[in-house]
DNA sequence: AGTTAATGAATGAACGCTCACTTATATTTG
DNA sequence: CAAATATAAGTGAGCGTTCATTCATTAACT
């Protein structure tokens, strides 16, 4: 029995999120990712049911990954402050080493596939943000609070800032680069207007 | 001469918004939207130059009456607390009350297409923001920040709680709906974060 | 030899877009 | 005032192209 070449999915998969980072899902076709990574279009219908499937399977890899390294070293057992503190870390370190992977994350996040990530780490991302919220509470770290509420405060302000950084120019200056600084100084307010 | 039937551009253009709305930018196509909207496909090449042109105008034309509306009764030399509180309003009236506009632009938002949006709105916005924060900060309503991370933090939060709204279902409950009182309530967090 | 990986050409469907044409209104003419 | 003319709106069939997907075949490994 031939053994697949594992070498030729992940190239497959590397230059899907390149091409949709580069082009969009509009520039993204099976044909043109098979002539970029070097094989055969059936070889893709090989690994993948149809497109609709790599696509998914690939939202759900990238997503899963970079949830699990938000969490990397974080536990719901920690100060409110000291635990927030390191979810921005993480996910600020992700950002730097994976940005590929995280631009790509941004452009699939307001498109139909995401349902299906949404589905797969739902549950692992309440069952750990869930008790870190009310361990956090129940210590007076943190006000009490629809869990919504609290994380549009507590991350949609560093998504925003992450969005700028690669759109590169926000409403009023021509560049914005997010750096550790910003990072730091943005934390701060949210962890002021989480704290009671 | 015979005269254009404006009805017929209006209704291209609002099954058009409902279409990317409910199937996304991947479902729209122009032929179904002539379809869609009892046109022939060739009316719509007399309003639009092709189909890129349609989005861009369409995304320019709904970003500019959203953002318009944003400001109403809103000025610049406004207390810090009561510009921020209308423009919350404003924006949550919006998404009240054109849901598939507010929906249609939260999806065009992370699409190449929204580079055209930002150059059209994006000196007006600073032109109006800029002196609102410069005249907050000068009166000590607002802590001193660089214009991104001030933006991050006074609207990327409510346009997160908009987001789990459409979505209908976040990370912990099953259904979420944005009412009166969890805005007031997010927004005075903001202004917790943001006063000196 | 047997099994699966991998291929490249081929396919029908869907796409954006155009063209030859008709229809409706405004203007000119007698 | 009405008939003739001019002009732009609007049409529907269909163009060429691109797309996702498949199939008959070959290659590589146990």
């Amino acid at each position: 029995m031939r053994p697949r070449d594992e070498n030729k999915e992940q190239l497959i998969r590397q230059m899907a999120i390149e091409m949709i980072v580069k082009h969009g899902l509009d520039g993204f076709g099976v044909n043109k990712l098979a002539k970029a990574a070097g094989v055969s279009p059936a070889t893709i219908y090989i690994y993948y049911k149809d497109k609709d499937d790599l696509i998914n399977r690939l939202c759900v890899a990238v997503a899963g990954k970079m949830m699990s390294h938000g969490f990397k070293g974080f536990s719901p057992e920690m100060d409110f402050a000291e635990g927030l503190k390191i979810q921005w870390k993480n996910r600020m370190e992700y950002f730097i080493n994976f940005p590929a992977e995280m631009e790509f994350i941004e452009i699939m996040r307001y498109t139909h596939y995401y349902e299906e990530v949404s589905k797969s780490i739902t549950k692992d991302f309440g069952a750990i943000l869930g008790p870190f919220m009310e361990n956090s509470i129940a210590k007076k770290q943190l006000i009490p609070l629809p869990f919504e509420i609290y994380w549009a405060i507590a991350f949609a302000p560093l998504y925003q800032l992450i969005k700028y950084h690669y759109q590169g120019k926000s409403y009023v200056n021509t560049t914005f680069e997010l750096n550790d600084t910003l990072m730091t100084q943005t934390l701060e307010l949210v962890l002021k207007a989480l704290k009671p």
